[in-house]
DNA sequence: GCGTTCCCTGTACGGCGTCCAAACGCTGTA
DNA sequence: TACAGCGTTTGGACGCCGTACAGGGAACGC
């Protein structure tokens, strides 16, 4: 990603460091939306000429790319590997800890789901996802794929959410997205959608906490489904733990 | 959206039409990714001055609202309407129509995720899944919830899909994705995530058809177990249809 | 036929990403 | 201590971008 390597240098000493840029870039997007990031704005804001930026990444693709890993490495999810704790509590722990950590900077959200999410902090997400479904008694294979479907449902969910507020800035306060929502929703009633009309008063679950949970544990009740006896093949598995309480809040 | 209304003009005739507006700037999407829809672009491909465009849209968002909204209405559900037919093959030929439409401009796809999705069009399509899922047992609330827990999965998995492809011009084909995908999580092995690396080689089941639809079924399993008996209380409903056979194909 | 209305164009402005050549500070070596 | 050379930084420029403004010309209502 970035050009600096460790070791000392033989021309002047830099004015910067890869972090600060990346700081500076994250501060744009997080005041003026996506397209907020200019290379002379990141210059501008930590004191140097726009040329000098390409001293420390190639070109801003790099820049984005180093920023959107530098997002995925502080979703700490190390506390997440207590096997102790009960699966599927741990997977909603993470994932309301991604939802956080990525729906505190809105503007750079299109930025991480619209690239090939392949770097180490990626992977290591996917990774310690993986353990958990393997721990819940999936085999390999299901892991693998549950792991992605969660990955799916997770980072689509907070993109449709970023989405739906649509403009710059930090995100409003879920009381106010969920009136925009329900807002948007009414109108439709106008205009023959009858169904959303009806549920027009319960899309106050959209773009919410609560529907973000709801969805989870739908999702992993669909995955419980296929860890347990009724899995692949129709042959009854003794030993495992059966299908848990389910969906309690 | 635009700027035309139908009805007689004083001026002269207009050389185009939205729709030819939108085809080049679908062209110049497929041909060169997400930025290549320049109005320049544009214009040019149809044979006029940039500023010409302006005519037919107030500005290039307007243009990109339209199109995505053309796009998503490009998206035939009126043949799933059919209630004979079984709700979960109905929703997962529906998914699966979503899929193979937008998967078809990947250049769109970014533009169409990037937006509020509160057209005609996608209310349509909402509606379209809400009856689907009333049809399928579930209470106003339930299938408000399942409804955009669909669409988000449905529209992230795109997402993920063409940005794990990355850049521009058509996605290549399933085969090959399925090689990309498998080359890094392969590399990640020497970097520490023995799980990836074990899982490395059912990884082929990530970013296809296979697994869109394996997601999409622990999806639908998951709102299956709402809407049959062991639902929102632990009561039981008698008349209702009972969990069906899952996951064949 | 004339006046009005609207489409289209030429031109221009500010901002973008990025390249080039020059200025300069710093380090390793003589 | 002096110097050679490298790396950093800068001013300026190029070709894009979206789009505003003013003018010319086509079609219509009268």
């Amino acid at each position: 990603m970035s050009v600096t390597s460790e070791g000392r240098r033989r021309g002047p000493r830099r004015a910067l460091t890869d972090d600060e840029i990346l700081d500076a870039a994250l501060d744009l997007l997080d005041e003026g939306g996506p397209d907020a990031a200019s290379v002379r704005g990141i210059a501008a804001r930590v004191g140097v000429a726009p040329n000098a930026v390409y001293t420390y990444f190639p070109d801003k693709a790099a820049v984005i790319r180093a920023l959107v890993e530098r997002l995925l490495g502080g979703v700490d999810h190390d506390m997440f590997a207590d096997r102790s704790q009960p699966w599927r509590e741990r997977v909603e722990a993470l994932a309301l800890e991604l939802r956080a950590h990525l729906s505190a900077h809105p503007g750079a959200v299109p930025l991480v789901i619209g690239g090939p999410m392949d770097g180490p902090h990626a992977l290591a997400l996917n990774e310690r996802l993986l353990q958990l479904l393997v721990d819940a008694g999936l085999d390999p294979t299901d892991a693998a794929r549950a792991s992605y479907l969660l990955i799916v449902y997770a980072f689509g969910s907070i993109a449709l959410e970023v989405a739906a507020a649509h403009r710059p800035g930090p995100l409003p306060p879920e009381s106010e997205r969920v009136a925009i929502r329900q807002a948007a929703f009414s109108a439709a009633s106008t205009e023959g959608f009858p169904r959303g009309a009806e549920a027009a008063a319960t899309m106050a679950g959209y773009v919410s906490t609560e529907q973000y949970l709801w969805g989870l544990r739908r999702v992993l009740d669909g995955i419980t489904a296929r860890a347990t006896p009724d899995g692949p093949t129709p042959a009854e598995l003794p030993g495992r733990s059966g299908p848990r309480g389910i969906h309690s809040a």
